[in-house]
DNA sequence: AATAATAAGTGATGTATATCACATCAGGAA
DNA sequence: TTCCTGATGTGATATACATCACTTATTATT
């Protein structure tokens, strides 16, 4: 199971086994099932978490109790309600799972030990924190520029697997329209 | 002038005068007039840069070729197009002076190393880039749960200076709404 | 198997926003 | 000055999308 893991980081950094050695002892794993909750709105985030296994919905709700969804997590990803988990505040987010899911979990702490003790780990985190600002920067362009049958064709294109695992009500919140819109977009 | 530079990095970690040599000796001065681009779509994307005085839109136009604000860059801010300058790729957007300009220029390779010879500052980067992921995502979630007046207000409430320096039609472009829409939604 | 819950499609209607057209005003260049 | 360009406001109209209401199909629960 952690052998994903470095398999995940050697894509960036190669680790000798000494160092995957000291890279694995700042992790736990656990198992969650379908409909926990990972990180509950208002409650401390202890960890920054990486997928091993399973699905995950990151989700903003609303002053009107309306829940969005920031994004998805799937095998290989990391998430996290991640200004809580930096800043060690309160969740403002949720962190469910929409299967079965296996995780890695990493807390603040060791996530600064893993920085200092080891200047690959920092290096990787510096890439993984760069595309994930990358990645951010264009689903605001895709906004920008494209209307909603756009980006939903794109989102389509680029996570086919995702519409087989989750209900299109998800993925119209996902895309900031409603499920009736998303259902005559797809027809 | 990149006394700038140094307070800026060490609001985030001190570093020595030796140590603040070595991170100067890795960035240029430039100086631009209104109207000038430090980067223009097609082009390599040469350096990344850091504002000393002055402001910067970052533009994205799409296949109809409308233009689109992807960030403004003022006073401390860092900007590029950092998809291309990672990927030293041609770049996709363009970089353009709002008003006389003034910045320090650093290359992949300088900033390369800079992280290399400096764990502090690729600490230092980590941290930027960490952020810049966070104020994306905020920005999404802000797209998902409010209307373009609640959007409008939040920038007035964030920014209340660029209202002062930038055309409102550019603020609309930003806002991702049209101009006479921000027009009518500021009356 | 029966019942309930969730997912998905679709019509009718209202609303926010884009688009087009035009008027006004300020600042810079000839 | 006069001319031009860019910035801003505002009406009229078109359009994309949300919302509400209802139906049908699928999946989960007892």
């Amino acid at each position: 199971m952690k052998a994903d893991l470095k398999e995940h980081i050697q894509k960036i950094i190669p680790l000798t086994d000494e160092e995957f050695a000291f890279v694995n002892s700042h992790f736990s794993t656990k198992k969650f099932k379908k409909h926990q909750f990972l990180i509950q709105e208002g409650d401390p985030v202890k960890y920054s978490y990486f997928v091993i296994s399973g699905l995950l919905k990151l989700v903003y709700t609303d002053s009107s109790a309306k829940q969005h969804i920031v994004s998805f997590a799937m095998e290989d990803w990391w998430e996290s309600d991640f200004y809580a988990f930096y800043t060690q505040t309160n969740a403002t987010m949720s962190l469910e799972c929409l299967e079965d899911t296996e995780v890695l979990c990493c807390t603040l702490d060791d996530y600064k030990k893993l920085c200092s003790g080891l200047q690959k780990m920092e290096r990787f985190f510096l890439e993984k924190a760069t595309f994930g600002f990358l990645g951010s920067q264009r689903r605001i362009i895709s906004w920008l520029t494209s209307n909603s049958k756009e980006r939903y064709e794109h989102l389509l294109q680029q996570y086919p697997s995702l519409f087989q695992r989750v209900p299109k009500s998800l993925i119209a919140s996902y895309l900031g329209v409603s499920r009736e819109t998303l259902s005559r977009l797809s027809s």
